[in-house]
DNA sequence: TTGTAAGCGTTATCAA
DNA sequence: TTGATAACGCTTACAA
């Protein structure tokens, strides 16, 4: 059976000092001298003492946890992205003394219904948003009620990007597939197509521009663009059908950036590795199979996540530091080599 | 700003009667009158009100919360299983009023530490272990302590399966593969093979039971058993390697049943989709290229270790319920559409 | 620099 | 059946 745990009275009286006396060694150590601290430092050692945290949290009135949305089974591959975010964000949390609790919902009122649940509870002090869409309502629920977030993924569509009451970390995937281009050609690829999601989903539409962008400044022309495009929902069947209609429209294709590691695998099977595949997400699977893939370095985002949300409420109008934009690193892998159907 | 949450003392006020009348109501609905108990509800409704979740965990001494180790190892196709079982043990948590909370650690030593850092804090009051193996030093540590907890996994090794100390639930991956064996022989397959990983992890040694066990009843002798069956370490290259080894040792190979999709991935592969290939967990890339698969019911697994919970240190010796063994789910899916390279 | 006193919001105990 | 009182363990005034 548990043993009584060990409290600050256990402490004090322990050290030979007063409570409160140990409660200023824990949080303010500066303001006590300095053999005091030393004693009651012995003490809490000796006693294994540790501040309970509910008490800490009912006094302090800070929960000191922050809530994220464990998405219900996103299928796909991709679902492996936010798993990293979270060992990410959980780690970071750790060494800043947070904790992370986790929450699901089914939808965005369902997920409205959690934060006033959290929120009137006294459970957490901050949501961390990990995906974000055109007109998402659960932002403005925060904001609305001065509820501290930060999303992982811009305030797409109608909000000020540079909103300073709306904290975003988010990847440059513009950057991120602009690079990717770059790289395929310096490897001598002349003909590079992208592989997208259907047009309304900022994050795919920005990865779209950003292969637009790079090979428009290598030459290409409007014409030949449209025809190195094509869109696809987010399956691998759906996507091997989209190749097949890029490689009627480009037959000199060279090689293809995909929106997501989903796609670059439906591209990859579609050809039989007779192209080179760029994917985006760098999931396990492109590890497994080794196509190059573009990783959106979750460790700096849950980094930065972290250091927005101790910003939030202290940082003015306009404030550049509510929101940071992350350059993702582009993992190029041996061609040929995916799927070891080619050589 | 967050405005102030209304307290016991608001709704008391509010509904004329006294605090302890308003917590009676929340706790023990049964012992207050009628009239009083919806004038109170009310009075809660009309005030949003919510029990302080700090302020009651400090009075009652119990977290209500139970924390789940986030493992680092995401790598690898399989880390979608735990990442699933986590999402149905944070549903099914939320539905009992408990709260997931999330730690990570580097190894059993460090996990340890962790367990030490949450128990002292009175942080949580439960843990949930994702994976076990033999010679376990963390269930040992906790069963020491009295700390409660309920492991994904079975005792593997020293600890007698019946112990009543040790709360666990497992899928049963050797009947799971069984059942595989026998819907591939019904399926008109003659020769199943296995491909499975080093001796020595205990649910691979299950599984590979599982198939010794169903093709000796099918009539398989032990040489033709040596035969058909092959190791590799969990990585596709590696899985790759094992299949060609395989073919040459039974070139009449029929079907292939791994212990993970990413072995099976790999036979696929190898095979470029010309053998009936099934896998364990049933990921996302089982589901996304279409291989059969056999799934480990993780919705199961997370409500009968949430009931196993509940049991701890209430059961008595030898208690048939403080463990749970699990039949999976045999997924098959169409044959020659894996990857679509055949026909 | 240290100690005293009060109170965070809840529930357990016990008396009315 | 309801209400007063007293903790739970901590921190933040304020007083010594």
């Amino acid at each position: 059976m548990p043993r009584r745990l060990p409290t600050v009275s256990d402490v004090a009286h322990a050290a030979g000092v007063s409570r409160q006396t140990v409660s200023n060694v824990l949080n303010s150590p500066g303001i006590v001298r300095e053999a005091t601290r030393a004693r009651v430092a012995e003490a809490i050692a000796e006693l294994g003492y540790r501040p309970h945290a509910s008490a800490r949290r009912l006094r302090t009135r800070r929960a000191s946890t922050i809530a994220v949305r464990l998405d219900p089974f996103a299928g796909g591959i991709s679902g492996a992205v936010l798993d990293r975010f979270l060992h990410a964000l959980t780690e970071r949390a750790e060494a800043r003394g947070l904790t992370v609790m986790l929450y699901t919902a089914t939808d965005a009122d369902d997920e409205i219904r959690q934060f006033q649940r959290l929120v009137d509870g006294a459970v957490v002090d901050a949501f961390v948003l990990a995906s974000t869409y055109y007109g998402d309502p659960r932002t403005e629920w925060l904001i609305e009620r001065g509820q501290p977030f930060v999303t992982f993924g811009r305030p797409w569509g109608i909000a000020d990007l540079a909103d300073p009451l709306h904290f975003w970390v988010d990847v440059d995937g513009r950057a991120g597939v602009a690079e990717a281009v770059r790289r395929l050609e310096a490897d001598g690829c002349r003909r590079v197509g992208f592989l997208g999601w259907p047009a309304g989903s900022g994050s795919g539409d920005e990865r779209r521009a950003g292969w637009a962008e790079a090979v428009t400044a290598a030459g290409v022309d409007a014409a030949s663009r449209a025809a190195l495009t094509v869109e696809s929902e987010e399956s691998v069947g759906a996507a091997r059908a989209a190749t097949r209609r890029l490689l009627e429209q480009a037959s000199d294709l060279d090689a293809v950036i995909a929106a997501s590691d989903t796609l670059a695998l439906g591209a990859l099977i579609e050809t039989r590795g007779s192209l080179r595949v760029v994917g985006f997400d760098n999931t396990p699977i492109a590890a497994a199979i080794g196509f190059s893939s573009i990783d959106q370095r979750v460790d700096e985002v849950a980094s930065a996540a972290l250091e927005l949300l101790d910003l939030v409420g202290r940082s003015e109008a306009d404030d550049p530091r509510s929101h940071r934009l992350i350059v993702p690193d582009v993992i190029m892998r041996e061609p040929g080599l995916a799927l070891g159907l080619v050589g």
